[in-house]
DNA sequence: TTGAAAGCGCTAACAC
DNA sequence: GTGTTAGCGCTTTCAA
């Protein structure tokens, strides 16, 4: 068997032909049912229904410039933070009538322009989580396109944050209640604006509960940088270590596993996230929790506001964070 | 401060009266490099930098009827087995420098078809990953886009498959080695191809080794959902059961173990899919590993390969799929 | 209420 | 090597 390649498309000409009626006439009865007569609307319906024809949307979008479609561009699709992210945006595109589409930057400034350039003109806005781009690149893209920022602060520029202020003094505080004195910080990729939030953050909380914290690294986000990350805090000899995020903890606690140091006995562990698999793993993980389904609604809701209305005033979002207390953090028994 | 709408981005004929040429020539010059002077197209090309031009993808499709973008859709982006599908598949994407854009359908019939009828015009062709969609239905779409199918097969219609029937018997025999009599299969969702052909390979090579296995279900392919499914084998009185995907049996374990059961020692557990978090979980999951990077990769090449040449003709594969024995299996103790 | 015609941004003949 | 022209499928004035 031998399938064919696939055969065209009905277009609105066929139908209109089919149906004895003008292009336009087809076009009002998908477009602007009101403005055309009841019965021949229906006749339009069913012929098209019988042809398979359904609007081109390239096409409508090259005169109205519309596509209802969004996108999302996120740094890693696979890393398990995202999700949640994800999920809510979809719900929230989903609620408006817009489609979707997601993509993959892989951690890539070069891969995020790409996309942003090549989509650009076939959706409607986008939403940039965690993105990578410098400052000014991040202007520019805001010029010709709607645009939201996720975790990403900057003026002009409509962003959803989560807390870390608040998120890094609940650490500090957890430890400091545990009798920790001093901490290191596994730090993530210097362009990172949550990383550079969450040690920013860990540094302020911790002179007021006088703690001492060091930051060690940047380390690559990932459950492989742990190895050389969980080296470092043993050399550090300190009894927390907070790390730039779960993927980075989880690797981090194998690695000092298998080195036979005891969590959390003789070393405390924190990761930010609250990533899928970080209460699977033995202990379980102490995390700082975003709400990342709500910051992906969140960010899709203001998106489709802001393509709505002409002139646009900057709305930013910060959302709550919140510890989640598990195994991995203890008391602190000095080594 | 209030930022402006999105100014009108720069089209081919800005470009041009800026150079001073004819709109055919910027197109050239990005297109036909070969068919335009040197000097010219070097010219016109830093004009179009000046500009921030880029050729609207839309307006070319509508003329060529290629966009150079793929669609890759799955059934939950948040599943980490997809994670793997959507790495192969972007980097295949990448090296033939095509787009590639995900859609999610939440394992819903309604909402594949949806992405499928709204991104069809907009993109080259699909990758439906574990689709839901109904042969019948999928033929259809087969009729309007190049279409290639992962883990599902139908005739005609080009598909990259894992080989189950080898998996499930590595995992019969892994089962038989360790002196397990019987097992159950904690079925997933009826209209999924994969537990189909899992569940028809687990009895053939059951029926092989001298096993019994018995099917019971379904249950959602959820961590959730683990909870009933390990309440089901605590009643079945089995000493293996055999889990639908690994997220199903990350949630049986689960369970299992806060009722008290011991794995291995009680009841072993195998799950499919290899997963991120599936060797994270104590006792780390004995689980049957696809080349989930290599599906996505080959699915996306044979997708283009589909496009380039006129007459298709079908090609279908088979990857295939080795056990990763882990702690949650183990020697029979009847119970 | 409907039709005719222009044009969205681009590419592909076809000329020159 | 480069310009001119005619659409791709659709929406949207403008007339009728």
């Amino acid at each position: 068997m031998s399938p064919t390649p696939p055969r065209r498309r009905a277009t609105i000409l066929d139908v209109a032909k089919e149906a004895g009626v003008a292009a336009s006439t087809v076009s009002r009865s998908f477009t602007n049912p009101g403005r055309v007569n009841q019965v021949t609307r229906e006749h339009v319906l069913a012929v098209a229904q019988r042809l398979g024809y359904a609007p081109n949307p390239m096409a409508r979008a090259l005169e109205s410039g519309r596509t209802d479609t969004l996108a999302l561009l996120v740094p890693d699709i696979t890393n398990p933070y995202f999700a949640g992210v994800i999920k809510g945006a979809e719900r929230a595109a989903a609620r408006a009538g817009r489609t979707l589409v997601l993509g993959d930057t892989q951690e890539s400034v070069t891969t995020e322009e790409e996309l942003v350039r090549r989509l650009g003109p076939a959706v409607d806005g986008f939403v940039l989580s965690a993105s990578r781009l410098p400052d000014r690149e991040l202007q520019r893209v805001a010029e010709l396109n709607n645009l939201v920022l996720l975790n990403r602060a900057i003026p002009g520029i409509t962003g959803v944050v989560a807390d870390f202020a608040s998120g890094t003094r609940q650490i500090v505080d957890h430890l400091a209640s545990h009798g920790h004195r001093s901490a290191v910080f596994l730090a993530g990729p210097p362009e990172s604006w949550s990383g550079s939030r969450r040690w920013a953050g860990l540094q302020e909380a911790a002179e007021t509960a006088g703690m001492t914290v060091r930051r060690v690294g940047p380390y690559s986000p990932t459950l492989e940088a742990g190895a050389a990350a969980a080296d470092a805090v043993i050399t550090s000899s300190t009894t927390a270590a907070v790390c730039h995020n779960d993927m980075l903890a989880l690797g981090v606690m194998r690695r000092l596993l298998d080195r036979g140091v005891r969590i959390p006995d003789d070393v405390s562990i924190v990761g930010f996230d609250n990533i899928f698999g970080s209460d699977l793993c033995t202990p379980a993980l102490t995390t700082l929790a975003e709400h990342t389904q709500d910051a992906g609604e969140r960010a899709v809701d203001t998106l489709i506001h802001l393509g709505l209305q002409r002139s646009r005033t900057e709305q930013s979002w910060q959302l709550p964070t919140h510890l989640v207390v598990r195994a991995s953090t203890g008391p602190c028994r000095i080594r």
